[in-house]
DNA sequence: AACTATTTATAAGA
DNA sequence: TTCTTATAAATAGTT
């Protein structure tokens, strides 16, 4: 616009670029004043001249601050809304994939079964006695190895009482070859102990096996 | 400039108003844009619409402005992240519950019950055995209405048979009473359909109940 | 800064 | 919103 035309990169010759410069700074003001007032907007313009030197505009009963703040924070609050958004989204994400877990999990515990179909209701007992299958092979492993420990403890027990019963036998050879009167024989002895009830003779105590496992 | 000279003021027709911002603030911006290129300047342009949307032009550059911005910037930096940090703590405590679910889930369908200690195992067998119990009951529910359904259409073919005798009978009446010979009674044919294995008499079919379910 | 030929922006209409 | 176009406005080069 002009006696002729411009290509729109920088100015090379300094003073036609500061003429161009102030004039074209008037123009932009110009326009920010009009758009003001035929369109009822808040405008701020700031412009800073190669030589560091400033002018402004700004609308009627604004401030440059003013504006410059509401930009801040509408910049700000588009950034925070669209990662808002995606934690949002996730977190709706989430909480569907929840449900549906507390769904099956009820499902599974036998509860709210009533409106299911037919097959579903198949499905969920195959589920169900598959997981019996897996509990109780897992029962019967412990049950085993709780009876083998039991059984080695009863070992140990019996050994204990069997030397006991030689010690005995020691202290009441030496007893009698010191002169005192002994009329029971080893294998009476023996009799004698064999007779005692199971339970005295094997205590097995292991009160915090459960625990361990 | 247009086809007409408009006085620079409040334009009333809210339409035209909006066209014209919209018009305007593209060329505001475009000058603002060659000022920039021209002369070298910094310049920044925000404005905001009647409506409070806002649209905003800076030339690539730092000015003091965005420096004493910086500052407000970081403080609103500290809420955002405080924000930031509820939404992702709740994620997290979501899905740490979605583990234990799945977890759960898990175990009651058998899977990775290695591990378990013995009480937790039969707090599963229960809860499964409490599962099989509900679900058997719903099942014996729809057994007892797929036998219901069975008996009603058996007795409605009987009673088709039922009538279908009776034609008969009327039927050989009839022939008799034309004059030609027939020495079974009423009474003889009836044993006769009595004598007929089960399955002849009554066939009911309904092979597409389950699906219905 | 003023002038003015020309380019550019845009008001009105579609 | 976008396109068109007649016209107003801006401005490049000149004085």
């Amino acid at each position: 616009m002009g006696r002729g035309k411009i290509e729109i990169k920088r100015i090379e010759n300094s003073t036609n670029r500061q003429v161009t410069y102030s004039k074209r700074r008037n123009g932009l003001i110009k326009k920010a004043t009009e758009i003001t007032v035929l369109c009822d907007a808040k405008v701020s313009v700031v412009i800073f001249a190669n030589n560091g030197k400033m002018h402004a505009y700004n609308s009627p009963s604004t401030t440059v601050e003013d504006i410059l703040e509401s930009y801040h924070e509408i910049t700000r609050k588009r950034l925070w809304d669209a990662k808002h958004e995606n934690l949002s989204n996730e977190i709706d994400r989430i909480k569907k994939e929840n449900e549906n877990l507390q769904i099956e999990l009820r499902h599974l515990k036998g509860e709210d079964v009533a409106s299911l179909a037919y097959p579903e209701l198949m499905r969920l007992e195959d589920a169900l006695q598959n997981g019996i299958a897996g509990i109780r092979d897992k029962q019967m492993e412990i049950y085993a190895m709780h009876k083998k420990n039991t059984t080695m403890l009863e070992e140990e027990e019996n050994q204990l009482k069997h030397c006991l019963h030689k010690q005995e036998i020691m202290d009441a050879d030496i007893r009698e070859m010191n002169g005192s009167v002994c009329n029971n024989t080893a294998e009476e002895r023996d009799y004698h102990y064999h007779q005692m009830p199971f339970g005295f003779r094997v205590q097995p105590m292991q009160p915090n096996l459960q625990e361990r496992m």
